[in-house]
DNA sequence: TAGATTGTTAATCGATTAACAATC
DNA sequence: TAGATTGTTAATCGATTAACAATC
């Protein structure tokens, strides 16, 4: 289990985490595999097999204990280890992410921003530090963040990304709308590409 | 062809749209399913797949037209038939997306802003204009915009979406962070969730 | 115990890959 | 014409659904 879980089950993971906390918050303490499918559009047959891949979280004659469910989804997805992020960019994209985004409730802490625009440098942003992009790598080296996230200019993504890479970042969420080619091709990268959900969009208008 | 092609090639056309563009603008005038395929990591077999649900945009022995089959695409997509969008949230969010984001290269033009804050109301915020969240009703029933974006507090997204559609939105871009159950179920939603994508990569990272 | 619901195996469905005749 | 590459059909692979014995 856990190793060798097909994309579409992981992309639905944090999709239950998210239902089970809306259960939770409810104070409703069980569920069924029906129910749950229900309330998410799925079927009760995916809900099991999907939680199967992972072990056996349920009660056969019960369901699932909701606090459990949720618990075991949140190890899954590594929301209890605190991880560290940065910020590459400090536009208004970054600053809609510090002002808005929920890092905590993803297991995630942001400790730094970088731009090239030396008016922000040494300023504090919604609590986040900015510095100067130049010494981002130096940076790295030092405090090893877990995540980098890229919020620059397409033009500046691939030299930025190679050299996080390089000092050690394990992963990247790519806001700059281009697919990255890192050098070292095991990276996992995130892509919120905007256009191609805008576009889709637009696609099933009138469909 | 065209109708009941699978949400897996639909969300592939954006993409292919990417690449052409990119292959257009170093004027490479012609591609082969398996030279497009290398680039976009996916098979040859795929991309002749995918094309053929809307048709045979290419020719035996020789390729793909570049700028034809953008066109197509574009054509597919709804890239060229202008449409008219507003902002449901004048916040950080909407800013990033009126500064940064390319909408023209969507075949959006986004033609109004709406927020609670009155400070905001009647300003020009990167040239479009912010009317209170009160006036949003009247506004669409009297300029008909094709898609609502939706950048405004989880709390008020499922009032302000349903409204919306009543007045005749056509489709929803959701930056909530929560899934919508619109009163109409046929309105197409397309769905950005910041936290779904921070998760999975995080569930990426040591694996 | 009887009813409910899981975990898991088997059947179906859909998407990807392979193969090749058609043809530019 | 010969070579290249498509469009399309058939084979394979993977994901979803259905079914049911195990069991709480």
């Amino acid at each position: 289990m856990d190793k060798n879980v097909s994309p579409v089950v992981v992309r639905r993971m944090p999709r239950y985490y998210r239902h089970l906390c809306e259960l939770h918050d409810k104070n409703i303490d069980r569920i069924s595999s029906s129910a749950l499918a229900e309330r998410m559009s799925l079927t009760a047959s995916q809900v099991r097999q999907d939680f199967n891949c992972f072990g056996g979280f349920g009660q056969q004659g019960y369901g699932y204990n909701v606090t459990d469910l949720k618990a075991a989804i949140a190890e899954i997805l590594c929301i209890t280890g605190e991880r560290k992020a940065i910020l590459c960019g400090a536009g208004n994209l970054a600053r809609a992410l510090m002002s808005n985004f929920n890092f905590t409730k993803c297991g995630v802490s942001l400790v730094a921003a970088f731009d090239s625009n030396p008016s922000l440098f040494d300023v504090e942003m919604f609590g986040v530090p900015v510095h100067s992009i130049s010494t981002v790598e130096q940076y790295v080296s030092a405090h090893s963040p877990d995540i980098a996230i890229l919020t620059l200019p397409k033009s500046d993504a691939h030299k930025v990304a190679n050299i996080l890479v390089k000092c050690g970042v394990k992963g990247i969420w790519n806001f700059t709308g281009t697919d990255l080619e890192l050098d070292d091709p095991g990276i996992p990268i995130e892509n919120v590409h905007f256009s191609e959900s805008l576009m889709v969009l637009s696609y099933q208008i009138d469909r």
